[in-house]
DNA sequence: ATGGAAATGAAAATCATTTTCATTTGTGCT
DNA sequence: AGCACAAATGAAAATGATTTTCATTTCCAT
């Protein structure tokens, strides 16, 4: 079932942080590998499928992807540089479980991120 | 400085929920009101920018938007039927804040959703 | 080698949102 | 009323990420 692309995680890998499809792209270009935009959007959205790979969302609008380890975390995000560093959920791991208990929600999910200029910007 | 057309902070009001732009612009026009779509778009934003509407981003990424009260809030929001309740922050607040001092974040806002299935779906 | 399935990618299509810009509307002044 | 000037409006074009199409290429099992 693997419709990825074993070059598009490569360069996401070598990226380092978060990367777009796009970006992921161009980087392939440069590395002189030759690839089709189609392909990397293909492969990412199935890497998201697979939870191999973590999405987030760009104010811009722009989905922007990252290797992530498998524990459950959150971002803290620069909204200068982009940086994102992981952290844990903390406190609201139960407030998220008790919100939606009280409301007689099931098969929950939740989702946090901290917005605000790092040191450097 | 409104730059805000009143005819769609009304619309928004019957929508009752969660409307994106473009269904904003369509309920107006079944109603038989004239207005362009441009409009509709500046309106939102400027009500947004006002902090007078509320502004999530829908998976696909259209945004959508909702009057909502001044005070802050999160969003219990349902898969099933869209259906968002507004809930208190709780333990996130402190949380956010303690993260971001940990890492020398400043300016620092935050973002956090509860997604699920409602009693209804 | 042969046939069919899966992968690929160039180009076109989609679609929300933004930008442009010409026109209309509103407001104050004479 | 007549005029000037700023703000609001909206049609149409531009933008830009993502998706779809579809013809071609690559894989793989027989
Ligand atoms: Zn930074
Ligand atoms: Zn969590
Ligand atoms: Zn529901
Ligand atoms: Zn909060």
């Amino acid at each position: 079932m693997s419709r990825s692309n074993p070059r598009v995680l490569n360069t996401l890998e070598r990226a380092g942080g978060f990367a777009s499809a796009q970006e992921v792209y161009h980087l392939m270009q440069r590395a002189g590998e030759s690839i089709g935009l189609t392909t990397v959007y293909r492969s990412l959205q199935s890497l998201a499928d697979d939870k191999i790979v973590d999405v987030l969302r760009r104010d811009d609008g722009e989905s922007i992807y990252r290797l992530c380890g498998d524990a459950h975390h959150h971002h803290l995000v620069c909204k200068g540089c982009g940086d994102a560093i992981e952290i844990p959920g903390g406190a609201i791991e139960k407030w998220a479980k008790t919100m939606a208990e009280e409301h007689g929600f099931r098969d929950v999910g939740h989702s946090a991120e901290i917005y605000g200029l790092c040191r450097k910007c």
